[in-house]
DNA sequence: TGAGGATCTTACGTGAACGTAAACGTCCAA
DNA sequence: TTGGACGTTTACGTTCACGTAAGATCCTCA
C-alpha cells in the first residue's frame, strides 16, 4: 500500500503532463488555451506548476467537442464556454437572490444562448444527415449493380 | 431583347469572376483549388482566361460541403472527389466493357470508398445529434425553471 | 542532497487555406 | 480602336492553432 487506490474518475489535481495525456491533447495546447483565455488551470503549485482538476479536464473535452464536432473556432468557443461559465456563476447568484425578476433575467440569458447554439447544431445535423442519406442511396445503387454482375463470394473476399 | 433570356440553371460557361461569385468563394480560392489539383477549369478562352462550366461550379459546392460540413481538409477532399471522378470515368469504362470481372472490380472500389465515407459521416451525425439532444434537454430545464419564476408576457417580450 | 525527469517562460517555426499586391495581358461595348 | 473592367502569373503576407527548441526552474525519490 504505497499509494491510495484510485476510486471513481479520479478527483485529484494533476499537472500539465498528465492533464494533457488524459485529455488527449498536447501540453502546448493546454498552455495555448490558457494564453488565449480559454482554459485557466484552477491553481498552481508553490513553484508555479499548473494544476488541473477534473473540471478543467472536462472543459478540454468540451472545447474539443465544439471544435471538431461543430467546427467552431477557438474564438467562438471562448464565447460559448464563457457564457456557460457565466450561467454557472449566475446559477449561484440565482440561488442567492430572492428577486424573481433577476432570476428571470439570468435564466433568459442562459436560455437564449443555449437556444442559439441548439439551432445552429440542429441545422448542421439536418444537413449532415441529408448528406449521409445521399451516400446511403449511392451505396444501395452500387450494391444493386454489384449483385447483378458479381457473385457473392467475390464480395466476401474483398472484405 | 439585347440578350438571350436565361432559362434553367444557366448552362453557359463563365469566367472566374462570375464563377467565384456564384459559388460563393473568392477568385483566389478557385485558383488555389486549381493549384493543388482539386478543381481544374474545363477550358480556357483563346486568350488564356479560365472557363468554368456548371459541372465545375457544382464541384465547388461539393468541395465546400465536404470541407465545412464534414470537416475534411482539402487533401482528403482531393482523395474523395478524385475517387468520385474515377468512378465517373470507370462508369464509362463499365459501360464499355463486357468483362464482368472488371465491372465488378470497379464497382467494388466505388462501393468501398463510398461506404468508408458513409461510415465516417454517419458516426459524425450520431455524435452531433447527441450533442443537439443534450442542448435540447438543457433548454427544457431552463424553460421549466423560467415557467416557475417568470410570467408569460416577460418571455414574449424578450423574443 | 543531488540526479534526473517534469515543467516553466520565451520565442521562433510550421502547415493549411487562402489574402493581397504588382505588373502585365484580355475582352468587349462605345 | 480604345478605355476600362476583368483576368493572368508571380510572389510575398496573414491567420489560426498549435509545434519545437532553448535555457532556466521545479519536483521527487533514492
Amino acid at each position: 500500500m504505497t499509494e491510495l487506490p484510485e476510486l471513481a474518475p479520479d478527483r485529484r489535481r494533476v499537472r500539465i503532463g498528465e492533464a494533457a495525456h488524459r485529455a488527449g491533447v498536447s501540453e502546448r495546447t493546454l498552455r495555448y488555451y490558457e494564453e488565449i483565455g480559454l482554459l485557466v488551470p484552477s491553481g498552481h503549485s508553490s513553484g508555479g506548476c499548473r494544476e488541473y482538476g477534473p473540471d478543467e479536464l472536462a472543459r478540454v473535452a468540451r472545447i474539443r467537442e465544439l471544435q471538431e464536432l461543430i467546427g467552431l473556432n477557438l474564438e467562438e468557443i471562448r464565447g460559448v464556454v464563457g457564457r456557460e461559465d457565466r450561467i454557472g456563476t449566475l446559477r449561484d447568484a440565482f440561488n442567492q437572490t430572492d428577486d424573481p425578476r433577476e432570476r428571470g433575467a439570468l435564466l433568459l440569458e442562459a436560455l437564449e444562448m443555449t437556444e442559439a447554439l441548439h439551432e445552429r447544431v440542429a441545422a448542421k445535423v439536418e444537413r449532415i444527415a441529408g448528406f449521409r442519406d445521399e451516400l446511403a442511396e449511392r451505396i444501395a445503387r452500387y450494391r444493386e449493380l454489384l449483385g447483378e454482375s458479381v457473385p457473392e463470394r467475390a464480395r466476401r473476399q474483398a472484405r
